[in-house]
DNA sequence: ACGCGACATTGATCTGAGTCAATTTATATC
DNA sequence: GATATAAATTGACTCAGATCAATGTCGCGT
């Protein structure tokens, strides 16, 4: 793998790694599609921020847009940055977390491939953001709010659709700390991460986690041995495979929904 | 005060109280205020989502805004109800919450004069909304988002600060809830509640709760039990007074700002 | 002033998840 | 493939907060 990292905040690549990320181009390349397409700096497809979206606009972003290579670890920004940009992931995980003084932890969110994270408006970032594994995403900066209000309505009109979608996930994920068990947190957790690879077009079940438990723990506010003892127990009953630890296979995506709400009575 | 109040899917009031609400007038009225000026359907001046706006934009917004009352306990809207408008609270406290099916509830929100809440667009509410006592709240379709896109950018821009505020508080909650110790709970509500205050003009520290223990409890994932004995523990240590059961008197903002912070250690 | 009902506080006990400590299993390196 | 290292699992024990059960307090209507 011919790939050139970079050190630093934020690594940036001028030239794309052959494999992994096959079909992504050069970013400021402008094909001729038509009124409607892509603006080549991604291969999100559908997922793209950009889907669908007048040609235009399109192109206004791409000018302001820049693709940015970071390492698996990397710090994207941190706690208390100037909120300059948001970012869409086109490939690899990302974790974004507060610290207590005291070390304490508490990942706020996951993100993946075709998820925007990162919004802010003239205010700083609340969160740190870290990549989890080596990580490809597309930065906007959101001064283009300002510039492209007028003649786009539209962008801001997507990402506002984005942060409603968030602020949705953060009501669900408020319930999950406030009031589930830690086997119903695990279950939801697993869910969630299954309903989300949906919603990319990948198969629900065998569930890809490219995150530690210590990372699961953190995010569903339970320690890691009480993380690992759940995902045991729901492998026991037979709701789910373990192959691996990064990988869970979901044998009864029914009945872990009925403990993820709730509805199966904790003993069973 | 010649007010004309609008029926809703909910109890909603045809006059006002006399002294509750003074200086709200009729909805709909244009003063020649020049070009910036308020939209007069209520009286929160600086805390208003319509200050310092054009006035064009604002009697925009006037022409599809309607002025809301409801009782104590009223519904606002259900979870999963059609999402179609925001409101901006003018007096009275609401909060919003989500429902288990076995009854486990957990409120996820509060909010107060000049707060804004309901985000939706294309999707249902993602909670119910419940008035903590007698409310007036402007009603804002959010339809006008498309409608006035073009012509006023503005009303776009202001939403997405109130939303973008609005996940910065969650990933305090989410953090709140993930990591903090009972007593540490207790003292971040009290200082988000204090500092929530002072954005609204009002004093620091006499802080009035017009929710009940059984609803603190529900929103910082604790039951009545632990958050009044974490209370009385606070005020046996000298940290806050509390006169009557809905009042709190802050003595020692600094030290709760500690203990909320994870800086003083539990045995103090 | 009285009594009722809702809410808050306090006390005694229980328990789910945390902590501490190995042990096992994956992953990376040579 | 052998070995080192990190991550995950499992076990024994503890404890913060939940649960169960009174008791206390306030507001309100009569």
């Amino acid at each position: 793998m011919a790939i050139s990292y970079r050190a630093g905040p934020v690594a940036v690549g001028r030239r794309l790694g052959p494999e992994e990320f096959v079909s992504v181009r050069t970013a400021h390349t402008h094909d001729p599609l038509g009124d409607w397409g892509p603006c080549g700096a991604c291969d999100l497809g559908p997922l793209s921020f950009c889907a669908n979206m007048g040609r235009g606009t399109v192109s206004s972003l791409a000018r302001v847009q820049c693709t940015l290579r970071y390492d698996a670890q990397d710090t994207m920004f941190r706690e208390g940055d100037d909120g300059t940009a948001v970012y869409v992931l086109i490939a690899g995980a990302v974790k974004v977390y507060k610290l207590m003084p005291d070390g304490r932890r508490q990942i706020t969110g996951f993100f993946f491939r075709g998820d925007m994270f990162g919004f802010c408006l003239e205010t700083a970032y609340a969160y740190t953001a870290e990549t989890i594994s080596p990580v490809l995403a597309c930065r906007l900066p959101m001064t283009l709010l300002r510039t492209l209000s007028q003649t786009a309505p539209e962008v801001q009109h997507r990402i506002m659709l984005r942060m409603i979608g968030k602020l949705a996930t953060f009501h669900d994920h408020v319930l999950l700390l406030g009031r589930k068990t830690a086997r119903e947190r695990v279950a939801s957790f697993l869910l969630s991460l299954s309903d989300r690879a949906c919603r990319r077009g990948e198969p629900p079940s065998p569930l890809v986690l490219p995150m530690g438990r210590a990372d699961i723990a953190d995010h569903i506010g339970l320690t890691v041995e009480t993380v690992s003892r759940a995902m045991t127990r729901l492998k026991r009953d037979g709701l789910l495979d373990l192959p691996s630890p990064g990988l869970v296979v979901l044998r009864r995506p029914k009945a872990l929904r009925g403990i993820a709400d709730g509805l199966t009575p904790e003993a069973a």
